[in-house]
DNA sequence: GATTCAGTTTGAGGTAAGTCAAACTCACAA
DNA sequence: TTGTGAGTTTGACTTACCTCAAACTGAATC
């Protein structure tokens, strides 16, 4: 199946400010449309790239929702993130020139191709663009060490709890609800993730429902006291 | 106390191939001299940089070892890696302009401290290093999915079998002995970095002992049996 | 409207790792 | 030499999460 090709700028996209740099000059605006070749389309349960797959291109969301995963040869399965519109993915294959992981649409998508070698020209000249590049590979350093840090060291119910809000307040930060949100992925792909089994998610979903801190209906999220679970994600591990 | 000032050149350093890139020109090699402002010791135990702290300078380690660490407002404490010789630390920084961990030296250590402004004007200039740096901030990212991995979906024994192999083989990469090495850190760092308590990790050092895997004599390690260990870490959760 | 099926919830019981506590080791200092 | 103390090991007991299994839900299909 060829994919979808529609030539495009980024000048006058409207998610310019979540994937771009901000207050460039007509000149340097006009340099960054040519960083996306063309867009393309990504059906609901299918990949955008694979694990071994030749590195060429970073990829900025336009709509939908990605998770990555390694797939190690033993069946172990890891989701490494949940990806939405704004987010810049592809940056594990740089360093081997492959890409080192899946990422798999979890709802009918639609990204931006940026071939790196056209990122790495025009950074050169638009020194914008070169800090920016730079800032979104540092973020997502420091997004995973947060996830290190969840692995590492909270308990089932923190870990929910500082999913949830993480969920919500990037959705919130694109414009959504700051209380409500459609969960797009399975309870095992949150728990694939979160380093749990899925009836544990499960399980811990039902136990913030009898707490009354959320409404849960299928994949229909409504936080209803996110200051507890704010508290449950800084609470220390053992204060009994 | 004040940093002790060397002024010094990546172009004769043993290192270079480590932490430079490679294949330069002599006109770049000699742009690449103007990369590193000085050279900084730090005593074991001492940090070089902490959380909160303005980011300036990445850090290419010379000589010592250290442990990066997330010390969250609530006691959380996450060890997020080990670095040592010829590896670059500081990346963290670059996202919000300030460190979001802990650099803590585990032994005398000498670091080049390389000031992130000139870093992105020479890697405007010098394709070659434009190219490293990326590959740099990739490769941190694949590390961390590695971590994830580890510590979402891996049990003790599993843990333990891949920190030792990984840390050996970074050592033997850099001419040390393929089965021998000494940890720098302590069982509650390798714990916290692994997702486990001290006494996990201890009684996992014993009972790789009773089975003949490796030798342990306090902090001094020899593997006997890498094999055994590697099968350890791919094999299937719950093969019986 | 019945059937299917992937995904989810809930219960009962098992287990890997955590907790608490005590003893040991070894480097270092008095 | 003796003490000190940080770090480590080991044992006994506890628990949070996992495993297995069965029932439930709701959307899709015929």
């Amino acid at each position: 199946m060829k994919p979808e090709m529609i030539k495009v700028a980024c000048s006058n996209c409207n998610l310019r400010e979540l994937c771009m740099p901000m207050g460039l000059s007509e000149h340097d605006l006009d340099r960054l449309d040519d960083l996306v070749a063309v867009r393309r389309k990504i059906k609901r349960g299918a990949t955008l790239f694979s694990t071994g797959e030749k590195f060429t291109s970073l990829y900025a969301i336009r709509t939908g929702f990605f998770k990555t995963c390694l797939a190690s040869e033993d069946g172990r399965d890891q989701v490494t993130g949940f990806q939405m519109a704004g987010e810049i993915i592809g940056l594990d294959g740089i360093v081997n020139d492959q890409h080192s992981c899946n990422a798999v649409a979890l709802e009918d998508a639609e990204v931006c191709v940026m071939p790196f070698d056209r990122i790495e020209e025009i950074s050169r000249e638009v020194t914008a663009l070169q800090h920016h590049v730079h800032k979104i590979m540092s973020r997502e350093i420091v997004r995973e060490h947060g996830v290190m840090l969840l692995l590492g060291s909270m308990r089932a119910e923190e870990r929910v709890a500082a999913f949830l809000l993480n969920l919500v307040q990037r959705l919130h930060s694109r414009g959504f609800s700051q209380t409500e949100l459609v969960l797009r992925m399975t309870r095992e792909e949150i728990g694939s993730y979160l380093g749990l089994k899925l009836e544990t998610v499960s399980r811990t979903f039902s136990k913030f429902v009898d707490d009354g801190l959320v409404e849960v209906k299928q994949r229909h999220v409504r936080i209803l006291n996110p200051e507890a679970l704010q508290h449950l994600v800084n609470a220390q591990p053992h204060c009994h």
